[in-house]
DNA sequence: TATTGTTATACTCTATAACTATA
DNA sequence: TATAGTTATAGAGTATAACAATA
């Protein structure tokens, strides 16, 4: 998506500059995660599980803010990887728990690696201060407007 | 599209921050340009046209890094609505020079206009000092990765 | 009848490549 | 033949709604 904020040549505000970088960093991290032959999507999924194990695919939709049917391709596509798996509850067979497999583990740690090297190639002009400085920013307006930490918050309808 | 960076628990980085907050405020201020029966890019593309008057599409295009035939239906909607206008280029009638109408500057002190709105309600929990600090570490941040000042880099392939 | 997960369908956005008109 | 613009086609990604299985 291709957004301007104020005029080419006038100083652009910071919601400008979000935006702008915010395109730019999660298409740097798209190849980055290409690597490891996931997707932006299939990887915050990834984590959602790691940090929820045993909730229902609805619970876990719940939790990223996207329906449920679009859940199931994703899964599928990790499963298919066998990075995660569906255990069905035998008191409620509707109901399928979602668990991180031990080579879904792996992959999270190589996905943890890939992250650092993502941060500092976005943010290798700061030096250890000034991004401390800057991830306090963020992290407050991100608060300040409801959005659950970690979770990318998509283009989740309002 | 949906992204994560580290833990769900795990403090995120500058990166994931920066990847989050910027999808959070692109889908907010698609939301003021609807007001205006605008999309993004079309704003995008209005204002590249105010800051560069009379280039060929080709050159528009090139200058924000899309090709030339995404270019045409953008040009179409806003000439549609008497934004911008297409004049021939009598010595090379394969050139269509593209202008701002006096609607589309009307227009572009409205986009001026929620821009601004735009800008204090991501940035609303900053006082004045911080926003600045911001601004200057997301600009320091631009530049080094060379993105054109002002122009949204949307997915352009590297 | 209500709920979980799945599938089917349709729509938006975009890039690539073919096409036209001018040169 | 080469270039500017346009149109046609196809693919990715996604939401909505219909459907099947289970309760």
């Amino acid at each position: 998506m291709t957004e301007q904020g104020r005029g080419l040549e006038d100083p652009p505000g910071a919601a400008f500059l979000l935006a702008a970088l915010g395109s730019f960093a999660t298409c740097r991290f798209s190849e980055r995660a290409a690597t490891l032959g996931l997707t932006p999507p299939q990887i915050g999924l990834l984590r959602a599980i790691a940090a929820t194990p045993g909730q229902s695919q609805q619970a876990v939709a719940e939790l990223l803010g996207m329906p449920p049917s679009r859940l199931v391709g994703l899964v599928d596509a990790l499963a298919d990887r066998s990075l995660v798996e569906r255990r069905r509850n035998p008191d409620d067979r509707r109901l399928h728990a979602l668990y991180v497999t031990d080579d879904g583990h792996a992959t999270l740690r190589q996905v943890a690696a890939i992250g650092r090297e993502h941060d500092d190639a976005v943010c290798g002009s700061l030096d250890a201060s000034e991004r401390a400085q800057l991830r306090a920013l963020l992290a407050r307006i991100a608060e300040d407007h409801g959005l659950t930490p970690g979770v990318h918050p998509g283009y989740r309808r309002l």
